[in-house]
DNA sequence: TTATAAAAGGACAGCAGGGTCCTTTTATGA
DNA sequence: TCATAAAAGGACCCTGCTGTCCTTTTATAA
């Protein structure tokens, strides 16, 4: 469905809001651990992430990952945005050049109900709803047991 | 959503189909014209269809693709199973190892419906409710106007 | 002011999916 | 029986996503 990248996109911005919680901003090294994720490549999506302004960052000693004050949601589709553009949401799921009401394929009406389902459960999940269900136990980040 | 060649797969199996109740065999360079594939690539998907006998096929001439006529119904979920395997219906949709009822991820709920709602669809829409669509003019296999 | 810790950035390596091409096999009808 | 039409199959190429490595920049603490 997403993309690996986008998968460890949003695994990373959700640990950094925890640690942002506590008052932390974790470095790539932790960061990647805690994610299970690549160091290399969690470096190269943060990267990403900070110049789109999705996430801010400090250099040098003492640095690390974190959230402006002022960006207080973050939507998870701002996230796919970003790492994998949001073709999937308009998409033919019948491999039509386009998706249209007027000349649709077969698959169209049923096809579009769960394209729009999950549009909008990326609008309203956020990196911080997230984290909230993490914080209270309702969810994990990782699987602590297989 | 699916791969490329699983839409492919989809396309060509529904005009093979239409072409079937007309009584006709195509072959490779004909359906690849009609689904808008290319045509080495449609022979090889063709191929792979007929190597899990999920279609029929009669080589020399005069020959060319058709369904057996044991078979009158045939899942998009077996295409899709055949083309590319069935871990999107299982996979976690944060990228966590495995998903779990017990140990979610704070995606599941709501991820779980949207999978399971496109699981359901692909078990229940087959090759042949779909080229009836078309048959009846309430769907397209080609967009005939941009 | 300098050693060090950290992110940023560029170059490149590996691999799977998508796609092509050419040869071989098989059947038909002239 | 033989030329031809068609699918089957194998070898290969290309591109984009995944992932690594090494250098450069920047900030801090000693
Ligand atoms: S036309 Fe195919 S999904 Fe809309
Ligand atoms: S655990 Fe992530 S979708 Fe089920």
């Amino acid at each position: 469905m997403l993309a690996k990248s986008t998968e460890y996109a949003i695994r990373a911005l959700v640990y950094v809001q925890l640690k942002n919680w506590e008052g932390k901003r974790p470095g790539v090294v932790e960061i990647a651990r805690e994610i299970e994720a690549p160091e290399a490549f969690s470096a190269k999506i943060l990267q990403t992430l900070t110049r789109h302004q999705l996430l801010d960052s400090a250099k040098g000693r003492g640095g690390g990952f974190f959230f402006n004050d002022e960006q207080t949601e973050l939507s998870l589709y701002k996230i796919i945005h970003v790492m994998e553009g949001d073709g999937c949401f308009h998409r033919c799921g019948f491999g039509l050049k386009s998706c249209n009401n007027e000349n649709p394929c077969p698959l169209h009406e049923q096809y579009k109900v769960v394209r729009d389902s999950f549009y909008d459960i990326v609008r309203k999940e956020t990196i911080q709803s997230l984290s909230e269900k993490i914080k209270k136990g309702e969810a994990v980040l990782k699987r602590s047991i297989t």
